[in-house]
DNA sequence: TAAATGCCTTAATCTAGATTAAGAAATTAT
DNA sequence: ATAATTTCTTAATCTAGATTAAGGCATTTA
């Protein structure tokens, strides 16, 4: 839990004592790479924090492919937010490409740190303010710039991550097909 | 301020002295019609509710073009969320489409009402998810279904405001030119 | 009530990126 | 190591929707 404490610490001004509260409702979790740790349909129930480890949050759009939306890896949270904020089935599937540990907390035990606990509030406030802010960006990128573009600002941002992560689920994020996303490396090689 | 007070009691269990504290710090302002309220490289310094009228968010993409990402009517929050919460230069511009009343609440004050009244956090919190909610969902309806679905995603959606909004606008919030949107109309009219 | 401006439609042409197909390279399993 | 499978590249063809252009309709302004 070494991380999230870290974490924790960094996002909010927090005490001794909250924090072993809320730390106590966290249990930790590990995965095995090509495991799916949830899937279309089901609700969800976590939200999760990655200590370490690499996985991608996917859905299956209506010709049959895949649509990566997220790649999370260590010191991010990730997961369905709407399902998990609505309690409805999931569109997205999430699945393991390397070995990952997480700490997770059930949403019932969240609800019921907000009572307890209310800086947890804030820190949750937080935390979806950031993806918000997160996913408007990618939305107005998406809409806005060319498929070369979308790549390098993928490039700038998860470069750390690129070599760790096939190319057809790079080409997915982006969303463009692998073999537009082979001719787009390559053409920016060439320069 | 009653539909504002309404919002406040249907959003959250509040108290009267609560409730007092909270709209001490609105204010309350009107807009005419074809005015523009804040605009690209403003930092956007207040959240706002439309107690009544009709008006949009939209940015200049890199062809000089407007894109339409929201419109707003009675009832709902409008801004840019994103230059609001990192108190960042807006992408943005809004415009009235129809005279308008608001009330606005500055940033600096809802940090104040955040330490004043813990209920605010909480407040804020449920709008920030249900504004990553509609992200989430349209973002994905973009990615996933072509034009015309999407233009009766948008009739289902906001079929009431349809006849109040030129339909170049519907065009660049559905993201198609204002020419597809004709031959989509038609089509469909057709079956 | 006419002129000006803004908005909408139709049709022809164009383009970014998709799709299909097939071989090459890399990874994983035996 | 070798076979099997997965991933990547290249090139030809295709397509949803963009762009351009021009005429018609509707609303605002004088």
């Amino acid at each position: 839990m070494k991380k999230l404490i870290e974490h924790l610490k960094k996002t909010i001004d927090i005490n001794d004592s909250d924090l072993e509260i809320i730390l106590s409702k966290f249990q930790s979790k590990s995965f095995y790479k090509n495991e799916e740790i949830t899937s279309f349909g089901k609700t969800s129930k976590y939200f999760r924090f990655i200590n370490h480890g690499l996985l991608r949050v996917y859905f299956i759009d209506n010709q049959a492919k895949e649509i990566t939306v997220q790649i999370g890896t260590e010191n991010t949270w990730i997961g369905d937010i709407h399902s998990f904020l609505t309690q409805t089935p999931s569109q997205y599937h999430i699945n393991i490409l390397e070995d990952t540990s997480i700490s997770q907390i059930h949403k019932t035990d969240l609800e019921t740190l907000f009572q307890q606990v209310p800086i947890m509030e804030r820190f949750f406030r937080l935390k979806v303010q950031r993806a918000y802010i997160s996913l408007q960006e990618r939305t107005l990128h998406q809409l806005n710039k060319p498929a070369a573009q979308r790549y390098l600002e993928f490039k700038r941002k998860y470069g750390h991550i690129e070599p760790r992560v096939p190319q057809y689920m790079i080409a997915s994020y982006l969303n463009i097909s692998p073999e537009h996303l082979s001719k787009v490396r390559r053409s920016l090689a060439k320069k």
